[in-house]
DNA sequence: CGTGTTCCTGACCATTTGGTCAAACATAAC
DNA sequence: GTTATGTTTGACCAAATGGTCAGGAACACG
């Protein structure tokens, strides 16, 4: 409902770029750490080093932070379902998938709980977002999966379920890393290498064909 | 820090344990679709059908209705991993887990998002549970797990991971079920009978030993 | 009925929080 | 230096929120 006139029509300053970038920085710390409601404004402030009335000065609200950020981080969010090529081999795309997926919840965990605590509270702010771009996206690369499916190339799966599963299994590691690293405290200081062991050999299993 | 007591020495009277009941099932409510701090006990009072004061004559403070629902669902949260057995059939014994939860995922999603808004915000309220009730709990059954796969019942997978992989793929039907439902709109009205279908294959062929 | 205990509430308070604003400060252009 | 524009902040405000309290209502029991 609101204008999406948060950037200036003019070309930015220098200072402005900065200070954009410093603000979207720190809100992406405070609201993925405590979500929207338990991040404040002055949190937010102090940890990009301005004062709150500067913040109000380039966002014209907190929520405008929030939706900047979740817009902003959308397309590299999904880019590696995007890039899960129908010419490809079959396993080996769905691996590479699954490896960017873990990737990026080793780098970039704070824009995974982002989402999450997001969708957690029933996504009031990304409904549209899910609807209008993401189930396009998924509707497609299922529609690669079955075809994968039908051809013999991987094991009979059901492709959106498999998408959920590649999701979960790797958003889990970013997700729920404290619990994660206090159960493997005393076994591995790093989860992610045995991690990705485990998730390639799990989506080997799962789709490889039976030599039938 | 604090002293657990919550519950009075006395027997409760019916007066008391209707409206502690009461108010237990509105701070489910509350919490687990807006997040501690996003909940305001307000909201809770009016879900709970009492007045504010009210609230706080049975709970000394927001926090303590927190740390009540939370301490007081672990057991049941925690039963199905309990009851792997390692006397059992070693898949089947992981199939009815993976079922167990996934049940649990569909009957109490409230319970399975109150303790992931716990976790995904660093867990501040969780970290002893997590220490001292369930890390004991999955290092027992990863034991029972490294045992099935020595005997060659189960193919070779981490214990740990795997624990961790039937967490994820769970949970997340009721953690991100409105990401589920929107991507499935128009597939399937209730994602779960698919869902387990999927995920009982999914382990089957995780789990299923080479034939050689 | 009387009395002690439990239960409940309206009014109130202190703090936090998102947001505003007038004025000061900085910067670049002329 | 002057002027216009862009940037920053201290002081302030209204609303929301967790929590308190004195007293009233309901109940238990002799």
């Amino acid at each position: 409902m609101k204008a999406e006139r948060t950037k200036p029509r003019k070309p930015e300053t220098r200072i402005q770029k900065r200070n954009h970038e410093a603000i979207l920085e720190a809100a992406l710390d405070v609201f993925s750490s405590r979500g929207f409601r338990g991040a404040t404004v002055d949190q937010i402030a102090k940890a990009a080093g301005l004062s709150k009335p500067n913040l109000l000065y380039y966002f014209p609200s907190k929520e405008a932070m929030h939706t900047a950020l979740l817009t902003g981080l959308l397309d590299s969010w999904l880019a590696p379902l995007r890039a899960l090529d129908a010419s490809g081999e079959p396993i080996e795309e769905i691996l590479t998938y699954v490896r960017r997926k873990l990737e990026m919840s080793r780098q970039m965990p704070r824009e995974s709980r982002l989402f999450a605590n997001e969708i957690l509270q029933g996504g009031p702010r990304l409904h549209g977002v899910l609807a209008d771009d993401l189930k396009p996206l998924v509707d497609e690369k299922a529609k690669v999966i079955r075809a994968w499916v039908e051809a013999g190339r991987i094991a009979p799966v059901n492709p959106q379920h498999l998408i959920f599963s590649v999701w979960s299994l790797t958003q889990h590691y970013a997700d729920f890393d404290i619990q994660v690293r206090t159960l493997l405290s005393d076994v591995e200081p790093d989860p992610f290498p045995e991690a990705e062991r485990h998730l390639v050999t799990l989506f080997t299993r799962m789709l490889t064909p039976e030599a039938a």
